[in-house]
RNA sequence: GCGCUUGUAGCUCAACCGGAUAGAGCACCAGCCUUCUAAGCUGGGGGUCGCAGGUUCGAGUCCUGCCAAGCGCGCCA
């Protein structure tokens, strides 16, 4: 509808060129919106207003003119100029009847698009530490971002979802130091737990498993473990120092074959935890991308050829410096630490051009806000790298700040005292934890109010999406007990019959639904598409109470059903979308 | 101190590339169940769009300054 209109105003733009009212060089952007109140007719156009200065006439005028120059089209019942010159159409109300048909035909399929095209496009996302469980805050990701890549998809976008495993670097090694210190404990041996490692029950749980499964295979004597390591914080000393001592003492200890085995199973098992959790959660990959094997197999090194070859790097102070201050960064950063060892961001380089060797067209990364201070630094890499920056887009997810009720919860993944997902999953259900989270916009602070999210009440406004489409459901089974079947072309031969303004209204909502997927996808805002539901659902049930659709006479009942059946479609299409159930009953 | 993000109704949030009288939910008030599920519907009150300038036919939206909140400013990840 939208490009007809289109065409319509083009075609008076070329008759006003002829007039000479425009110059023979307009070449205007043709601007259709939605109207946002019914007053105003169905679509609107500024053309008048953004055109008028370069005719060097009045808005209001030019819209005259336009308006006068405009084709006729049975479609459009009247074209008014209104307000400060904006051009209004109203269409005919029967118009868009059809759309109750297409709806039918194309079921789970409609809405989707190809505006994407089958660009190749990653989407890189949540990528937790595999240090522990994820928590609430990287929950707020995972909707997220699994819902983007979705969205992605369903307008045609060749997506590939994939979670960066950190599973190189100093804190992990901290993790298999502290699941080993648990352990010893396990094996009865006593001693204190460094301040700094992750005091999490998970740990112990781990430890626990590692010893039933091989006894005492990794027990070395207690006075060996602690014997020369520097004080730890509480005691005085340094916790970083403490820690660092330990970490080298457990790899002296057990030997670099045994350590790694062990440092491999605690790995194994939160990772594999994090998989399961976030299937449950609704969210799969197609690929775990390990940092690891970046450091393993040269591409690190690799990489930073690459950037010494473009004269980026330079030594200085022992250290090997990236000159991101050149290309937009605030300052240099280290890659190549005084004591040999590649700082995380030098993977990350490496990550980033692997990602473009893979040829993606566009790179998507979702980061916590917390990273922000990081993208100038990437961006700076990836121009050094001789690719083009505007391939990669970062987006950031604000963390929740997590209350019960009007206390503040307060998290900390080092101390164990944070709310898991999957604890949340368990309180709320991934229905209600995914609608949450994609409710507000990613970049928009969000106060996470889990006592609000764990009840079951009405306060929830999942359950107002999902009972619009029990709701309908039950409609069916209503129809069925009567002894009535629906029949699908005795509705669309009576479809003039839904004339009221709840039945047109709710027409025009259904209609937009593509629109809607594909601004949603474009612009990233995965929230659009859950107010959008809520609106549909409103307009549904206001439609339920307004009119009844188990009428006797056969036409108009069918015509009835036919719509609520296409608003059930598009519910379902939204909520499959968004990985929301749809319960037949509630 | 510098940088990024945010600031809209009592609370939580929307507002499509700058567009017409800034909208929802919750909470509050008043109504609607002998009729397809009341987890619903209808109506009502409630606003200096943080503040001040600027850009223009038009600004919650763009620009500048200020105020406030969150985050960042490691040879951590």
């Amino acid at each position: 509808m939208k490009q007809k209109i289109e065409a319509l105003i083009l075609q008076a733009v070329e008759t006003l060129k002829q007039n000479g009212v425009l110059a023979q060089e307009t070449n205007p952007q043709v601007i259709i919106e939605r109207t946002r109140d019914a007053q105003h007719g169905d679509y609107a156009s500024n053309l008048a207003l953004t055109l008028a200065k370069a005719a060097k006439t009045n808005p209001r005028q030019l819209a005259e003119q336009l308006i006068a120059a405009l084709p006729e089209d049975a479609v459009i019942t009247k074209v008014e100029l209104a307000g400060p010159g904006f051009i209004n159409f109203f269409i005919d109300p029967y118009a868009q009847h059809a759309i109750i048909e297409t709806i039918h035909q194309a079921g789970p399929a409609y809405g989707l698009s190809q505006v994407g095209a089958g660009k190749k496009i990653q989407v890189e996302f949540v990528s937790a530490n595999p240090t522990g469980p994820l928590h609430v805050g990287h929950g707020r990701g995972a909707a997220y971002g699994s819902v983007l890549a979705d969205l992605l998809q369903a307008v045609g976008f060749n997506v590939h979802r994939e979670y960066y495993v950190n599973d190189a670097g100093r804190q992990m090694d901290i993790l298999a130091t502290s699941i080993w210190l648990r352990y010893l404990e396990e094996c009865g041996e006593v001693l204190p737990f460094p301040s700094n490692g992750y005091r999490g029950e998970y740990v112990r749980n781990i430890a626990w498993d590692i010893h039933d499964k091989s006894g005492n295979e990794y027990r070395r004597p207690v006075d060996l473990v602690l014997e020369d390591i520097p004080a730890d914080e509480p005691q005085g000393g340094d916790k970083e120092l403490h820690i660092d001592a330990l970490i080298a003492r457990t790899k002296t200890l057990l030997g670099a074959g045994l350590y790694r085995d062990f440092f491999q199973i605690g790995l194994n098992t939160i990772l594999d935890d994090i998989k399961d959790d976030l299937h449950e959660f609704g969210v799969d990959y197609q690929q775990w991308f390990s940092e690891r094997q970046l450091m393993d197999d040269g591409s690190v090194e690799q990489a930073l050829a690459c950037l010494r070859a473009g004269g980026h790097l330079y030594e200085k102070e022992g250290a090997t410096w990236f000159a991101s201050s050149n290309l937009g960064d605030e300052k240099d950063r280290v890659v190549v630490r005084e004591n040999g060892q590649y700082t995380y961001f030098a993977s990350d380089i490496a990550y980033h051009m692997n990602k473009l060797d893979r040829g993606f067209e566009q790179i998507i990364d979702i980061w916590g806000a917390d990273h922000h201070g990081y993208i100038p630094r990437v961006r700076a890499a990836i121009q050094a790298l001789g690719a083009d920056e505007s391939k990669l887009k970062v987006l950031l997810v604000q963390f929740a700040t997590l209350y019960r009720g009007e206390e503040k919860v307060q998290m900390s993944t080092r101390s164990g005292e944070f709310v898991t997902l999957r604890q949340l999953r368990n309180e709320v259900g991934k229905d209600a934890a995914r609608f949450f989270y994609v409710l507000r916009r990613s970049e928009q602070h969000m106060d996470f109010d889990l006592k609000l999210a764990t009840s079951k009440s009405n306060e929830n406004p999942v359950f107002y999406v999902q009972y619009a489409y029990a709701r309908v459901c039950s409609v069916l089974r209503q129809l069925d007990e009567k002894g009535w079947e629906r029949n699908l072309q005795l509705g669309i031969d009576n479809v003039r019959l839904l004339s009221a303004e709840h039945e047109n209204q709710l027409i025009a909502t259904i209609a937009r639904y593509p629109e809607l997927l594909e601004r949603a996808a474009l612009q990233y805002e995965p929230h659009q598409l859950i107010h959008y539901l809520r609106e549909l659902a409103h307009e549904f049930h206001t439609y339920y109470n307004a009119h009844q659709f188990l009428v006797d006479d056969a036409g108009l009942r069918n015509a009835r059903l036919n719509l609520i059946c296409a608003v059930k479609q598009v519910l379902a299409n939204g909520l499959n979308l968004l990985n929301i159930n749809t319960p037949e009953s509630m």
